[in-house]
DNA sequence: ATGGTCGGGTTTTTT
DNA sequence: ACCCGACCAT
């Protein structure tokens, strides 16, 4: 057994062998958090007389919680059993199950991702009678995943106004037609998880009893509701021990409440804190800039990154002349990167928002650069995919509505709108399931005959693929199901790139199910256990992850990882800060904490990239180098000029002859100028030449003009 | 039932 | 600029 605590450092020692009680970790970026986490769980294990079965680990993501157990399991030696280690939402599910009956829930509640909830929602609406123009659907569930977050159930709210009265009211209907089916949502999990435990002294007492120790990662991410949860779970003589960093919260916006990092303190007894604060990961320069930025936040918890390392190279500020620019820029860098013999994926391009990829996706392309971007949508969530999923949960559940609303026509089979008005009518007034309300509109024969045999032949087909359950495995059954529904056909007649890839996610499917197939562990019933995972996991990313690719991602899912060299691309006004995080104050802050990410990921060599102009949106916009710029020292910062040498693809025709023009009058596009009258700006163009040359100047305060050079007087500025 | 147009919106994302 | 959803015409 190896020594845990022999290659620790004193704080990480310290946490790692702390007393039992509650612990706070404040875990700086790069500074060995998931490690601690890790060696600290072994520890337990190995010097005090607890058991696996008493520790249960929480984390945020799936992926992050595979990873905690491998390590775990590496350190140890063996196989973690009796553990629980999952995220809020996994473990929530795992007790719903095992207590279906005390959590009011049928035994085969089936999970409803966004995508089912949005759309059960807009049937209610359209129900309801609700007008979607003033309260459109999207800003309802968006309402109601709040309240849940904050533990709010529609009974618990008063609406005083017409909006929260309209949303007060979808929530009730929500409510109803979720216990009617069946249904949980995501919120749903952690709420009801909460209340289970809440409700019943057994259930608490047994848990808290058994869970004497339980560890969170990314602490600063809970919510109110998993907050509450772990409160109620602790009690009085658990142990929570909370990892997480106060500045790299960044998902305020839904929900997360970086007060629950500052609370712990106070509100669990005896808190020892730790704070890890020298890092291993970045050179000194780019700890330096990190720092300096989050300095500039208030009411932290308060941390300093150090590190052994030298300072390394300086930090590279590009200031592009506009987007296109900026990506080639990136491209070049890159190609140098890798001609001095570093691999693709060393490198990371991030940004704040994915619209600005495709500039970015483009120039990688042309330069013949193989690039991978992170995020996007989850192979589970896939149209074609949520299809044959539809299908499988009809085989479980008939009265499943919401998958049966979704393929009951999907192929068409000349079951259209009218039909199914009918159905969903007949079942709202009769207070059933639409797949009961089928077999009695077809008694009472509410249909034409056409539809009617429509109806008939697809029931039929469920029942058949239901009768394949008994001898079919699970792959096998899948098979079935995407073959026997027609779905397989109806993308094979489709044409076009987009067809191709849906077939092979179908294909892709049935290869998930064999895993099920292959385990050991047989669940009670597999079918069950696939839909469960399939809408609590995003499934693996895309194909194609073993070419060594450059890696393109936004800020927000770069957390948590590191490349060696990083580029920061269009750290401009109103694009980072975003221009959508002016309005509430505290979201200027959380914005301040992305671009800590963003530094914070780089180990040897950081860009900061922006563009004078920008053509986002279909519109051109100046925006101006991002404050957060100016809160990096000058001294880690080294400005690349490289501009006259910039060249544009021939598309960009109209600033591609301004180089030169601009070339020819001895000024510089992108030269920053001063203005008698203007003040600052930067030259954006060049229109003519000699004596009536025009200018095009972006300033900082009045906008962008058009000049004449002869009289403008401008200044060459000192950049 | 399907395809085409028109208009609105456009930060970040997991579960 | 581009994507998606709603509506309308075939």
């Amino acid at each position: 057994m190896t020594d845990l605590l022999a290659s620790l450092n004193d704080e990480q020692r310290q946490a790692v062998s702390a007393t039992p009680g509650n612990q706070l970790i404040l875990a700086g970026a790069g500074s060995g958090k998931t490690r601690v986490l890790v060696h600290r769980i072994a520890w337990l294990l190995q010097n005090t007389d607890i058991t696996p079965y008493g520790i249960m680990a929480v984390t945020f993501t799936n992926k992050a919680s595979r990873e905690m157990r491998e390590r775990i399991e590496e350190v140890l030696g063996f196989p973690a059993r009796g553990m629980w280690v999952g995220t809020f939402h996994g473990l929530a599910h795992r007790l719903l199950k095992a207590h279906f009956k005390d959590a009011k829930l049928p035994e085969n509640f089936q999970i409803l991702d966004s995508d089912d909830q949005l759309r059960l929602l807009k049937k209610l609406v359209k129900q309801l009678n609700i007008d979607d123009e003033r309260f459109p659907t999207k800003e309802i569930q968006w309402w109601i995943n709040g309240q849940k977050d904050e533990g709010r159930r529609a009974a618990h709210i008063q609406a005083w106004d017409p909006q929260t009265e309209a949303q007060l009211t979808v929530y009730s209907a929500y409510e109803e037609a979720c216990l009617r089916g069946g249904f949980v949502d995501f919120g749903e999990l952690l709420l009801r998880a909460h209340e289970l435990l809440r409700d019943n002294q057994h259930l608490l007492e047994h848990y808290r009893e058994r869970f004497q120790y339980v560890l969170v990662d990314e602490f600063q991410d809970t919510n109110t509701i998993q907050y509450a949860w772990l409160r109620l779970l602790a009690g009085e003589t658990g142990a929570v021990t909370a990892v997480g960093d106060d500045d790299q919260s960044i998902y305020g916006w839904r929900g997360a409440k970086i007060e629950n990092i500052q609370q712990f303190e106070q509100e669990f007894s005896g808190v020892r804190t730790t704070r890890l604060e020298q890092n291993y990961r970045s050179t000194g320069s780019i700890l330096k800039a990190a720092n300096a930025v989050i300095e500039n936040n208030d009411d932290r918890l308060g941390k300093e990154l150090w590190t052994e390392s030298d300072d390394g190279e300086a930090i590279s500020l590009y200031s592009a002349f506009n987007e296109q620019d900026e990506a080639h820029f990136i491209t070049e860098r890159i190609e140098q990167w890798v001609e001095q013999g570093h691999r693709r994926d060393s490198s990371a391009i991030l940004y704040r928002s994915n619209a600005q990829s495709r500039v970015l996706e483009e120039a990688l392309i042309r330069a013949g650069i193989p690039y991978r971007i992170y995020g996007g949508q989850r192979f589970y969530d896939r149209l074609e995919i949520k299809n044959a999923l539809a299908y499988l949960r009809l085989v479980i559940s008939r009265n499943d509505d919401t998958a049966l609303e979704r393929v009951i026509n999907v192929p068409t089979r000349g079951i259209g709108n009218k039909t199914v008005d009918v159905v969903r009518e007949f079942a709202r007034d009769h207070g059933c399931s639409m797949w009961e309300a089928m077999q009695q509109v077809l008694q009472h024969k509410l249909l034409t005959a056409r539809a009617g045999n429509a109806l008939i032949s697809f029931m039929h087909l469920i029942d058949q693929m239901d009768q394949a359950t008994d001898d079919l495995s699970l792959a096998e059954m899948t098979e079935q199901a995407i073959e026997m529904s027609g779905l397989k056909d109806h993308h094979l007649k489709e044409k076009g790139e987009k067809a191709q890839a849906r077939l092979e996610n179908l294909d892709e499917l049935v290869t998930a199910a064999k895993v099920y197939d292959a385990d050991e562990e047989q669940p009670a019933s597999p079918l069950r256990q696939f839909l469960d995972d399939a809408a609590l996991d995003a499934g693996e990313q895309q194909a194609e992850e073993n070419i060594d690719s450059v890696q393109l991602m936004t800020l927000h899912s770069a957390k948590g990882l590191e490349f060696p060299q990083v580029f920061l691309a269009g750290v401009e006004k109103n694009i980072f800060p975003h221009k959508m995080s002016f309005d509430e104050p505290g979201r200027l802050a959380e914005e301040r904490r992305l671009c800590y990410v963003g530094i914070t990921r780089a180990m040897e060599k950081l860009y900061i990239c922006y563009a004078e102009s920008r053509r986002l949106h279909g519109k051109e916009s100046f925006n101006g180098p991002s404050a957060f710029i100016r809160e990096i020292p000058s001294s880690v910062i080294e400005e690349v000029r490289l501009r006259t040498q910039v060249t544009r693809p021939v598309s960009a025709v109209k600033g591609f002859s301004s180089v030169h023009a601009a070339a020819d009058l001895g000024v510089k596009l992108g030269q920053r100028v001063f203005h008698q009258k203007f003040g600052e700006g930067v030259i954006m163009a060049v229109e003519g030449a000699g004596g009536n040359a025009r200018l095009q100047i972006n300033f900082d305060y009045e906008g962008s003009k058009w000049l004449v050079m002869q009289y403008a007087n401008l200044r060459p500025m000192e950049e």
